[in-house]
DNA sequence: CTAAAAAGATGTAACGTTTAATCATATGGA
DNA sequence: TCCATATGATTAAACGTTACATCTTTTTAG
């Protein structure tokens, strides 16, 4: 259709140079009044737009940056709306700052070689951890990086991520407020130094601060999916200790579980009360509604775009390390372990 | 760090020229075998990614490819995971053909400038219809286009899109099977030819072949969102008509209905069967698990990105819309209308 | 043994920008 | 009046590719 009109055209056109044309566009160098009026009324009329090709190899940037969610399985990026959530705080956040956002899912043997050859401005990774096989992968790339969820030890990298500890901390305390003992555990890999291990940490924080003894055999270490929980339940429903609170380190993993002990014939919360963790969108129209860990994931989304771009245009002035605070929501899933 | 290598290094250090190198690199031109495995041997080391700005500028394609959302209805974030399984399924045909997706959630105010400033090879629209102020600007930029779930009466437009009208009449059909008469519909806006308005369709033909009257009082429009499902509720438990079933069009609405419902007093399914849409990942984890029609909504993305592919590199053989099927997914949210 | 054809390799223009260097004209001060 | 300085506008190089046309060398056929 309308076959590419490039500043060569407008140029003749409006019967001035190329290099004016390139000034009136990008307000550079000096050009009167009246040239500007004039170039820009043909640059409307011929609904002139740029090429971002020959831009970006001009001046090697490309005003594009792209969001990398990792676990693939199977192929397919993992279906926990949180993500979605995420992804769309990402998107939101650059579509204000007039960039684009190329969508990465990867497995462990991504190479991002496209990430050179595109000039990509920066990454958003997510949930990478310092064993990762794509971490320093990454790291190589020499790209301005800002990592979400990731707990890196190395200071200078930049990084948004959770208050989790405080988190497993608050769902913890919450069950051990109304009674609860037993309190098992439902956590996606535990990692040193992830995002499970810091709701970990809180986890057994809570435990210290109460006085309960640690008990590993109440820790199960699931895939932190809608069918982990499910599965976990059969598990549980089985376990030998008294079980009467569970804190599940996903909302996802929470459904599935109070679905498997609803098959078992346990009742959420008379017979065992749950914690889910982040809030999802669906939290308080489950039934029973989830107590949760609540985090803004759209706003971290955007909080990670904005550190980003402040990286790359060199206006960093904010800090290297964002921690969001989490805070606890009850619901109906949680109740006093002996119910008068 | 690595500060960009480029063809003419290669060419440099393996002493040939840069057109040989090109050639290496795209299997092109004559190039003895000697030859060939000196440039690539050069590649390797110096770990060369050619430039896709470069390339893009020279051939005007970009290999990028962007997936368009309407993120934005009615000034509302859209939290519908089902974007995210189109998306994901997206996402993957891309991987397969090496394609980068660009993420695009859009609101009325759109202008697309930029689809044409990168040279997008083409784009993946979902749910626009021919009175949204989108759909008129897609077309104008005569890009390769694939439209899910959208419905338009152009025969030369690439399509994807579900059997709704056969999706709204099995879920009536199973109701009225059921027992049910007095059928309530939860449908997001009913606009002419769009998504909806084909369900409600086969809705009304289920009625038809039964015998039972169409009644509009029934036929309640909201937001297809989790909140409007909710709301939805007050209306259907004070309506005076006695209601047994309802059908919702979209899941999400479905559950924020059984929630609205359950907080009204009402039971599903003893006192209302309630049957969805879409088979969203949670559906067969909520309680009570969900009916609904099933859709393959990740193939759905596939298939797009497959069929805009053959599209942009003309090997289209296949027709220009694909209509995928729908089944009926029976759990316990539904049941017969007098409980024995 | 020679002419023709094939194989291998190269030079270079072109894609659409930006930018530094240059040029031309008008304006101002003494 | 003349030089210095702003102000406007232009020229041309460069960014990293690809592809066409050209050139050289080798192989093949007769």
């Amino acid at each position: 259709m309308s076959n590419k009109v490039s500043i060569k055209d407008i140029a003749k056109i409006a019967n001035v140079s190329i290099a004016t044309v390139s000034n009136v566009i990008n307000g550079t160098g000096r050009v009167s009044a009246d040239t500007k009026n004039k170039v820009n009324k043909v640059i409307q009329e011929l609904q002139f737009v740029p090429s971002a090709s020959a831009r970006s190899l001009k001046d090697k940037n490309s005003h594009l940056i792209a969001v990398v969610v990792p676990f693939v399985e199977k192929g397919i990026l993992q279906d926990n709306p949180f993500y979605w959530e995420l992804v769309r705080g990402v998107e939101n956040g650059a579509r204000n700052h007039e960039v684009q956002v190329i969508l990465l899912g990867i497995d462990e043997h991504e190479d991002f070689s496209f990430v050179r050859g595109r000039h990509l401005d920066g990454l958003i990774v997510v949930g990478v951890y310092e064993q990762s096989p794509a971490y320093r992968k990454i790291l190589s790339l020499g790209v301005p990086c800002v990592f979400l969820d990731s707990y890196l030890s190395d200071p200078a990298l930049y990084q948004v991520d959770l208050d989790d500890e405080a988190g497993g901390y608050l769902g913890t305390k919450h069950l051990i407020g109304l009674g609860h003992r037993a309190i098992a555990v439902l956590t996606g890999r535990l990692e040193q130094g992830g995002v499970n291990y810091f709701r970990y940490q809180g986890y057994l924080r809570a435990l210290r601060e109460s006085g309960i003894p640690e008990n590993p055999d109440l820790v199960l270490e699931i895939d932190s999916s809608i069918q982990g929980g499910y599965q976990a339940a059969q598990r549980l429903g089985h376990h030998k200790d008294g079980i009467t609170g569970v804190f599940a380190f996903s909302d996802v993993s929470a459904m599935g579980l109070i679905r498997g002990m609803h098959d078992i014939g346990m009742r959420v919360p008379e017979d065992v009360s749950v914690v889910g963790f982040d809030d999802i969108f669906y939290t308080q129209y489950m039934i029973p509604s989830l107590t949760t860990i609540r985090q803004d994931i759209v706003s971290k989304g955007q909080a990670a775009v904005t550190m980003l771009l402040d990286q790359i245009n060199g206006t960093a002035t904010t800090s290297r390390r964002v921690t969001v605070p989490v805070s606890l929501i009850v619901r109906q899933s949680t109740n006093s372990f002996r119910k008068i």
